[in-house]
RNA sequence: CGCGGGGUGGAGCAGUUCGGUAGCUCGCCGGGCUCAUAACCCGGAGGUCGUAGGUUCAAAUCCUGCCCCCGCAA
């Protein structure tokens, strides 16, 4: 038995599990845990809960299953003695009643580092900006949308090629840490909390029509793009009506290759934007401004994803353009 | 019964509309050229065409059931 407060946890998807984990293993007490009700799941509609439920029924921690934190669920939350929230990712936002129910307040794990990047996807807005670093903020969650005082933050590079579902997972567990070492200050009061500084930058939820490639942009912008939008919702374009995911490519720099290029001086027209030309090793993609950007990865609908040297293959000789 | 695409040698595809026992680009194995090579040349192995049954002189191709994979939508 420890004797610090209990811990709501609120949080839905992998990464908010993930913590829990290691909330748990970290020896802090959890008494009950919020996360969103089951959900149809996949073509089969398998009625799923979610990762954060599975975890707390693997550690037996109580689950209150609600969509948003309502008087019914504050009802519940009230039962269970903890003082102090955790929320990672939990889907909903925390309104003023919710807020209120614990007396230590709620503690919000956002990757990013606030006031950059304020809104449901900073992960996705970081790589799709082109952001050199991006971050972890623990702040104290108030009735603003990320607007809080700060607790405590870790930064990180950016890795060149790195998407949205690789930078997620180191700042889970860059999240993690710092959680774990803020936690026992917030719960002994000894945190300090400090108001965000000016320029917050927003970002909105993850749509499929965003993560459409727009092949009249430079290649180093598509590619942001197809980093930021990986794996989810997935970048994609489509090719004689058919989807394509494009799950990996890479901007040959800046260059302005279609000027360079012999065809060019000899007069012969520039390549249209999207359309392909297929090397011996791969494809690539003519883009905005003369760019190229290299596949790597590609998943045509109803196909597995591929080596974007073995879709080449498949389509050798033919005339492809991306719409 | 939500909509749709697909299962052909190790990989990606063609062939299926108008049935006649399998093709392309690679990979792999062997040999050659070369200082050398992921380059080039020659040769070779490897396939019950998802599965069960039906129609037929003949089925990857037509018909029916089943299994599996995937995209969308939710």
């Amino acid at each position: 038995m420890t004797l610090n407060p209990r811990i709501a946890f609120a949080g839905t998807p992998a990464n908010a599990a993930r913590t829990l984990e290691a909330l748990v293993a970290g020896g802090f007490e959890v008494g009950v845990v919020i996360t969103r009700e089951d959900a149809p799941v996949g073509r089969k509609q398998v009625l799923t809960a979610s990762p954060v439920a599975e975890v707390a029924a693997r550690f037996g921690i109580p689950v209150i299953k609600a969509n948003r934190i309502d008087e019914g669920a504050i009802a519940e939350l009230a039962k269970h003695g903890c003082s102090l929230g955790v929320v990672v990712a939990y889907g909903a936002l925390l309104k003023h009643p919710a807020l209120d129910a614990l007396s230590s307040g709620w503690f919000n794990l956002h990757y990013s580092l606030l006031p950059k990047w304020r809104g449901a996807s900073p992960v996705q807005a970081a790589l799709a900006a082109g952001d050199r670093e991006t971050g972890v903020t623990l702040f104290r969650l108030d009735e603003g949308m990320d607007t809080g005082g700060i607790v405590g933050t870790v930064e990180t590079l950016i890795n060149p090629h790195e998407n949205a579902g690789e930078l997620l997972a180191r700042l889970t567990e860059l999240g993690i840490t710092l959680l774990l070492e803020q936690l026992p200050l917030i719960q002994a009061g000894l945190a300090t909390e400090r108001t965000q500084t000016e320029g917050a930058t927003h970002c909105g939820k993850l749509s499929r029509a965003i993560a459409r490639i727009d092949w009249s942009r430079s290649a180093i912008e598509i590619e942001n793009g197809i980093n930021a939008y990986n794996p989810e919702p997935g970048a994609w374009t489509t090719l004689l009506g058919d989807q394509v995911k494009v799950l990996a490519a890479r901007a040959l720099g800046a260059t302005d290759w279609a000027a360079l290029s012999e065809s060019a001086t000899a007069g012969e027209a520039p390549a249209e934007s999207g359309s392909v030309s297929i090397t011996k090793s791969g494809a690539l993609v003519h883009c905005g401004s003369g760019t190229l950007l290299e596949l790597r990865e590609i998943q045509p609908a109803g196909k597995k994803p591929m080596p974007a040297s073995d879709w080449a293959r498949g389509i050798a000789g033919r005339e492809v353009r991306f719409e």
